[in-house]
RNA sequence: UCCUCAGUAGCUCAACGGUAGAGCAUUCGGCUGUUAACCGAAGGGUUGUAGGUUCGAAUCCUACCUGAGGAGCCA
């Protein structure tokens, strides 16, 4: 018998079949009951009949324990009455491993508290919300890298253990194993973007990134993944650009294929159907007015906070972009406005409905004086940044590049409430379990 | 690190100074179209920990532990 995932159903009504997968819930009367069976595709409900089937077929069904993993064979058809719109006529099943009633699945789908279902994240993600943010997470990731394939982008991943910081040591979690030196897990795979990108041309870095913060928000993660492209030959103006087009790729990508997990998520579709350039662009100088003027206590020079970055966002159906900070509030290596050199040229992505922040970035110094200076002002070690300064020794050109944060545009996309949900294990500052 | 809130049955919660309860889950019984099925019954508790106030504390006080939200910082 020909066995095929939950999401093939339709192409095989009326043929003999078997379903390989997981109880995910069981209503029974006294001579008929429906099994719901998940098998990471979708979830199917099954019909067992009393008098059509063998009795130890039927009773091992009827009694059967949520999360027990179990074949189900029998012919499939549409049936409106069945959740999914397809229902399978159970003609064997056969038991693989049944759950024990004394110590019985613990996650119910009734509701429950956040701190039980963390410490069950390893079970929780079984859950059909869960699978339908994770199934989005997927969506984006894909699309991220088949937008940067398909425009010229190599993918050319950069180490997990660096020797130095990218932005400041505070922050930097520290490795006791290499002999020779101190080792830090990265915070950003920017500075080695840049050279790929001398190399290359347009790179970008895919991998997990770590932050020693001591921050206890919905949008923060210890641990967390970024998708980092970098152009040689490129300004801010570029970045704004690729930002804002990627972001539409995405968003169009995770509408036209992943409807039916928005629809688990009761996702406000229309949110994301005007996520269409061009996207708004302001200054730093005029998002402080802005926010001043909406009764925002900041002041010219401060960084903005979660309120502020609401505040901003609200008066948009799209992303807006955020550009020229005061260089004192950003990282060492960003150029300088020429017209104001207090400002950098760097750019902020806020997503829309109060997201907050997705995309940081901007033009990197490509003048070797200027970069040693602002290497001494930050008081940070010169002999670590050696290779780093080769880079304007060596045909160095105007380069930018920028940071995506996938769980916190996965966190938009899906309209959830935080980001912890939006990866399959989240480590954050109190919790590395499970 | 700081501020606020919360810890009661496996889970979600109620009881707010006077005998610790409900729904779900589990077990048993009933039901041939259920939709987080329903109906009946049963088992299930050192009220986060330690001290204190009181005739009496889940309830009031103190400290600690754990968690959540937020601030700062960031993607």
């Amino acid at each position: 018998m020909k066995r095929i995932t939950i999401a093939q159903a339709a192409q095989h009504l009326g043929e003999p079949v078997e379903l390989a997968g997981w109880l995910y819930n069981l209503r029974r009367s006294g001579k008929i009951c429906f099994p719901q069976v998940r098998d990471g595709s979708g979830i199917m409900q099954c019909v067992a009949v009393k008098n059509q089937l063998p009795e130890p077929v039927f009773e091992a069904l009827k009694n059967l324990t949520q999360e027990s993993s179990l074949l189900v064979r029998g012919k499939i058809r549409a049936e409106a009455r069945a959740p999914g719109g397809f229902e399978m006529d159970v003609e064997d099943a056969e038991v693989v491993q049944r759950v024990d009633e004394s110590a019985p699945y613990p996650i119910s789908l009734k509701e429950h508290g956040p701190d039980f279902l963390l410490d069950h994240r390893h079970l929780w993600i079984r859950s059909r919300r869960q699978h339908a943010i994770l199934r989005v997470r997927h969506e984006v990731i894909k699309a991220v890298r088949d937008y940067f394939d398909s425009n010229g982008f190599i993918l050319a991943d950069t180490p997990i253990f660096t020797p130095a910081a990218c932005e400041g040591t505070t922050t930097l979690f520290e490795v006791n194993y290499f002999d020779d030196e101190k080792v830090y897990l990265t915070q950003s795979g920017q500075l080695y973007n840049e050279a790929t990108a001398a190399a290359f041309g347009k790179v970008y870095t895919f991998g997990p990134t770590f932050r020693a913060e001591k921050s206890k928000t919905r949008r923060h993660l210890t641990e967390f993944w970024m998708v980092e492209p970098e152009m040689a030959y490129a300004t801010l103006e570029d970045v704004k650009h690729v930002a804002e087009e990627m972001i539409c790729f995405v968003v169009g990508r995770v509408l036209e294929h992943r409807q039916a997990e928005l629809a688990v998520l009761e996702r406000d579709i229309s949110k994301l159907e005007t996520v269409k350039a061009p996207f708004p662009r302001i200054s730093y100088d005029d998002a402080v007015e802005t926010l001043r003027k909406k009764g925002s206590g900041i002041e010219w020079g401060g960084d903005f906070g979660g309120a502020d970055e609401t505040l901003l966002s609200e008066d948009y159906d799209r992303p807006v972009m955020v550009d020229r900070y005061p260089s004192q509030i950003k990282a060492f290596y960003f150029e300088p406005d020429p017209q104001r050199p207090e400002l950098a040229l760097g750019v902020d992505v806020l997503a829309p409905q109060g997201y907050g922040e997705i995309i940081g970035g901007g033009q990197r110094i490509h003048d070797l004086k200027l970069l040693e200076q602002r290497i001494r002002e930050h008081n940070l070690p010169p002999e670590a940044f050696n290779w780093y300064l080769d880079l304007r020794r060596f045909g160095s050109v105007p380069h930018a590049g920028f940071g995506m944060g996938i769980e916190r545009c996965v966190t938009w996309i899906t309209g959830i409430d935080h980001l912890r949900e939006t990866i399959p294990f989240p480590r954050m500052l109190y919790r590395t379990r499970p």
